[in-house]
DNA sequence: CTGAAAGCGCTTACAG
DNA sequence: CTGAAAGCGCTTACAG
């Protein structure tokens, strides 16, 4: 009953060749007659064998497993919007190729050596790196190493130039922002996430060039920083409707925070966009739902992981020349932006 | 400047000793004196040297690799409330005996026989699957060639014994229901999702557990089946509220169910709880946020993911003997219940 | 086109 | 407590 695992030396056998034949017919190799292919495979067939992927990863270079490291905080927090999206991605560039994907949730307190020995220990060719903050050291680390790695979403200034792909933060704020001072509205807001973040720090920017210009300067009053959560987002909200000359339109830098934001607008009694309009980030599934139907800033997420999945595989056979991916930020219009 | 790999043998040489005494160390052996050990610890440090994991695995027996199966469609649907918390869990007990997840979202068309080449091959100890349907083949595959599997969700009703994970969804349903029939309701309608899964099965049966309960014939008018997400539930209550006599309460299947059948109920102009109270499933984090606060089902995601890690491990050691896990679903009262 | 043999980097009886 | 040697299941020059 018990199968017993059958190997290289077993087929070998069984087909009457040997076992650097087996091999041959394994990997492709041209150098092998037609017969004895069809043989061999047949044997192969027969007893459903599955060649051992550790030992052929002992004498072969790749391990054709990549390490995903997730932040579990942002797991947490955009996981509708973010991760599926990007992991189906990747999932279709990497299927082809035959790599796999581990997958890291980073805990805290975070030890990233702990990381490193994934790619030391030879069982991962490399790393993904998925919104990591602007001050982990572990980008850092992997670049000293010379360890393969791309990041989804930019990381430490420190590192010169290194392969990511990200979306254009900046243009999707810049753009929000500019609808609505075409709206007419003086007095704009902006609901900040951790500006640990680039992506944060990226859609500030954007909002900011949108008000210069338009000849704006930009009040430290109007821009509030919190979670990127509905929480935040609320009181965040709260400070701002209690400020002497209060926005006219508010840009939030995720859905959550407009959708805490319109809990604090509607709380006083003011009407959405009337009153206040608003943008959110990310086009969550949800937004068209809303009432008011929330209008926000949307990224090519599924884009976004095929493109790291081709970048990384591009940069194991080409370390030095690559070039970091940018994708476009697209703003979509729902009543709540007035 | 680049680094050679280092290996057992280099580390051996550097020590003084022989191949094996290095093994024992890296192994925790007991049969090594103090001073060896001491001296042979220092020298891997020194060298930063880490035992390739597939040479060990070469010789040792297991790979210490878990493939995690997700069928996409649902990880997009319901990764906020389900994925992170169930990979944090997950992570927390394999963290600790040093097992890493490998994830494979499964695509359509889907090729079972794909899925089980991972084990084939020795690249992992065998399979974590989370919410696959009741026609799912592939469970009865890994049964079939004793490959180690843990389901969170039962699946096939036609295996006997296999190791699974569960929330007593049952009993969540049969509470949630109960709470609407003391409460005096008589029309009770539920919101279904597609009954291939097994969760959506139990919760229909403890909505119809608590009815006959209350000596109340199920009404097949009141029960909807469409997706598990807001358009799904806005199209379902749609037709309920279009019925001779609809419903006073809602059970939904999912929390965007709820929230799409509550859509549909205000642009009725009713109110909610005072013509229809609902109560959704899943308990997300949203809940609490909108108007009015959705009463829901709370499911112990992470606790799931921990034991279905635990329960992995235990199967790897006893395949015989073991025992399904099943979790408790707790009714959490918010305003539109009623 | 094919095979014998060395090698990938470990572990583990076995002998002492 | 320690070491020499065989073995895990493959790949790949090398020779023919």
């Amino acid at each position: 009953m018990r199968k017993v695992k059958i190997n290289i030396r077993d087929i070998a056998r069984l087909a009457n060749v040997s076992v650097a034949t087996v091999s041959r017919v394994i990997n492709g190799s041209p150098n092998v007659s037609e017969k004895t292919r069809k043989k061999v495979l047949k044997i192969i067939q027969e007893y459903d064998y599955h060649p051992s992927a550790f030992a052929q990863k002992l004498s072969k270079a790749r391990t054709q497993i990549v390490a995903l490291l997730i932040p579990y905080e942002r797991g947490f927090i955009l996981s509708d919007a973010f991760f599926p999206p990007l992991i189906k991605g990747m999932t279709e560039v990497f299927d082809k190729k035959e790599y796999n994907i581990m997958l890291s949730m980073i805990e805290s307190p975070y030890i990233p050596q702990k990381y490193v020995s994934l790619y030391k220990r030879g069982i991962v060719d490399g790393y993904i790196l998925a919104n990591v903050k602007k001050d982990d050291p572990f980008p850092e680390i992997l670049y000293e190493e010379n360890i393969p790695f791309v990041s989804v979403g930019r990381v430490s200034s420190k590192l010169k130039k290194y392969p990511y792909v990200d979306t254009d933060n900046v243009k999707g704020a810049f753009e929000a922002t500019t609808y609505f001072l075409e709206k007419g509205h003086k007095r704009i807001a902006l609901l900040k996430g951790n500006s640990n973040y680039n992506f944060i720090q990226d859609r500030y920017e954007g909002y900011i060039l949108a008000l210069k210009k338009y000849g704006i300067k930009p009040d430290p009053k109007l821009i509030v920083e919190d979670t990127l959560t509905i929480d935040g987002g609320y009181k965040a909200m709260k400070k701002l409707l209690k400020i002497n000359n209060p926005p006219t339109a508010v840009l939030a830098c995720s859905d959550y925070m407009a959708i805490g934001a319109m809990d604090a607008i509607l709380e006083e009694k003011w009407e959405i966009p009337e009153d206040v309009a608003i943008i959110g980030f990310d086009d969550l599934y949800i937004d068209g739902k809303i009432e008011p139907p929330l209008a926000s800033v949307r990224q090519e997420i599924e884009e976004m992981g095929k493109e790291a999945a081709k970048l990384f595989l591009h940069i194991l056979d080409n370390p030095i020349d690559f070039e970091p991916i940018i994708l476009p930020a697209t703003f979509i219009w729902r009543r709540s932006a007035g």
